[in-house]
DNA sequence: GAGAATAGTTCGTTAGTCCCGGACTATCGA
DNA sequence: TCGATAGTCCGGGACTAACGAACTATTCTC
């Protein structure tokens, strides 16, 4: 499982974590990867094109909310709660605490 | 004094509240208006032309974050602070408290 | 192993968005 | 009334996002 390369935590901003965090469907997947960490690129029950999906993945992880590592055909996925923490505490938390009861959120198609 | 129009807090979205907040430039703006309630659309030090200005605080008001009114020549801008805080709790004070030592913040031109 | 299937990326096109200079509007002061 | 000031509107050029099609890499099946 060979780890994809990542920016380190010091040279995180808080505007492009928000910025990256400001978007229904990459909220959706920050949602997901939180309760499901390990998971892959192609999350059920969203009809999104896999090359927008990518796309969404690449912004997350550019920003430094994601981790990512190849595992044969696949891409594992993990938050960086705790760098996230550690760079801008009580962030990632307060963002994931309201939006599971954004009632967009669920309805993201 | 006469107000200008602004969307209802139900109406709000987080994932628009989070991109609004995601630019370095607005994040200092409303770091601003947090710090001087009641300023008006030209900050000082900030050499940004004011067709860029109207724009950012368009995009801030039209996410619910700020509110403004004219008077007179002027606008007056506020934080929309309590309806943010009773739509988003403690989205609004993380943000603020994390901007305040950002070293970027502070170094917008 | 050959070949099909699967997970994801890359590329190119199209559509939309952002930035900013310049023209415009509204208000205030002299 | 005239000029100055605060802010908005508009248009064009640069940039960005979405998505289908082609591609790569890995696994599965025979």
């Amino acid at each position: 499982m060979r780890p994809l390369p990542e920016l380190a935590p010091e040279t995180l901003t808080l505007a492009s974590v928000l910025y990256a965090l400001g978007d229904p469907l990459r909220l959706e997947l920050v949602r997901r990867v939180a309760a499901d960490p390990g998971m892959t690129c192609a999350p059920g029950g969203l009809k999104v094109p896999k090359s927008t999906l990518t796309n969404h993945w690449r912004i997350l992880r550019e920003a430094g909310v994601i981790r990512m590592a190849a595992d044969g055909r696949f891409r594992r996925i993990w938050l960086r709660a705790e760098e996230l923490e550690n760079r801008f505490p009580g962030l990632l938390d307060t963002v994931l605490r309201l939006s599971a009861d954004e009632p967009m959120g669920a309805a993201v198609p």
